[in-house]
DNA sequence: TGTACATCAGTGAACGCGCGTTCACTGATGTAC
DNA sequence: TGTACATCAGTGAACGCGCGTTCACTGATGTAC
């Protein structure tokens, strides 16, 4: 039953990916390792070893895949955009219903940030160093003249918005209130109250 | 061993607040029955469900109490300030450090907003109201000739900005860094950027 | 007010279940000559 | 290039554990007369 290589490192990258989705969807806690396997194709959890030390290490390598793939969204959204732009693009990408709507693919932090509180050890550090990033992708999008310092700050309070609008628009419980949640925060941020 | 009304009640509600402050802290799938039943002063889980029908609706009960809390808190803040101060009152309050630090007794959204957003039935309901109260209240202390509707709108994406900030705060791993997230939030919302 | 009985808060043990982890085994892949 | 052997990805079953929930029991509280 020995699989070649590049299967290996296929199913291995499968594993992450899909454990990224899945605790973004539904939780750290909530999601099993029997959950994972089917969801990555095997049909049994006696393989994850083959792969991980443990949950945990699952765990840190699916932190550090959901913001790099997070973060390349909105990267390339910034990108899409005119170099003035780029800033309320980053904004309006990360304020959008199609965000809020697709848990699965989001940013970790309006996912599960309450509980990357809670971690430990590499996780703690790939939580920290995601958000880290976050803000300086977002720092590096504002115009205007500005020491590297400032931006960074007003970048700072700028994902803090972000990510509190993204969480509650997900807690509002219809889809108009949710909706003027992300309108409103979008506003505060581009500072047009 | 039955005990008397009084009594009864009491530890109703000691579970309830204890169960609260529990959920808090450790998250809602990390936290025990067992565990909930000893921190309010029970030997075993068994008597339980002389007081709820299920952990959903313990849930429920923690839910509005720990909302009733944090409401009433922000609610003496505004208070003790002077009218025009009162929504700065409030904002600081809430993005304080020792609210950031003070886990069990803060804000659910803030504490539990990721986990909030996959409950069902009363629990989410629960959630919702809470978010809208926390709102309103902030609503109620904006100064400045406004109409109702756009006070609510700017405390909507104020407190957008402030649960965000004080979730962010208590992932970033240091504590300059940490008080910096809650400082610049702060000053976002108070338009002093 | 005193007595007899019903109620029920809390105990302690047990239930089935799914968790994260371990392990003997299988057989295709990789390696060495 | 072909053969013999070592490796190891995945299977399937099992481990101990703690989960939420149930239940027979105890004995103090509450109720009825």
């Amino acid at each position: 039953m020995r699989k070649s290589r590049e299967e290996t490192a296929a199913t291995r990258q499968r594993i992450i990916e899909s454990a990224s989705h899945r605790f973004r969807e539904n939780g750290i806690a909530e999601t099993g390792l029997n959950d994972l396997m089917q969801a990555a194709g095997l049909e049994t959890q006696g393989g994850f070893y083959k792969h991980f030390q443990s949950k945990q290490q699952l765990l840190e390598e699916s932190l550090e895949y959901g913001f790099t793939e997070s973060l390349e969204r909105l990267g390339h959204a910034a990108e899409e955009a005119k170099p003035k732009d780029r800033f309320e693009a980053v904004v309006s990408q990360y304020l959008s219903p199609k965000h809020r709507s697709c848990v699965a693919e989001s940013c970790p932090l309006s996912a599960m940030g309450t509980e990357l509180r809670r971690l430990d050890g590499s996780s703690e550090q790939a939580a920290a160093d995601g958000l880290k990033e976050l803000i300086t992708l977002v720092a590096r999008q504002m115009k205007g003249k500005m020491t590297p310092d400032q931006a960074r700050k007003r970048a700072t309070a700028a994902v803090a918005a972000m990510v509190g609008g993204v969480m509650l628009s997900r807690i509002a419980n219809s889809s108009q209130w949710s909706n003027s949640i992300l309108a409103e925060t979008r506003k505060l941020i581009l500072q047009r109250a």
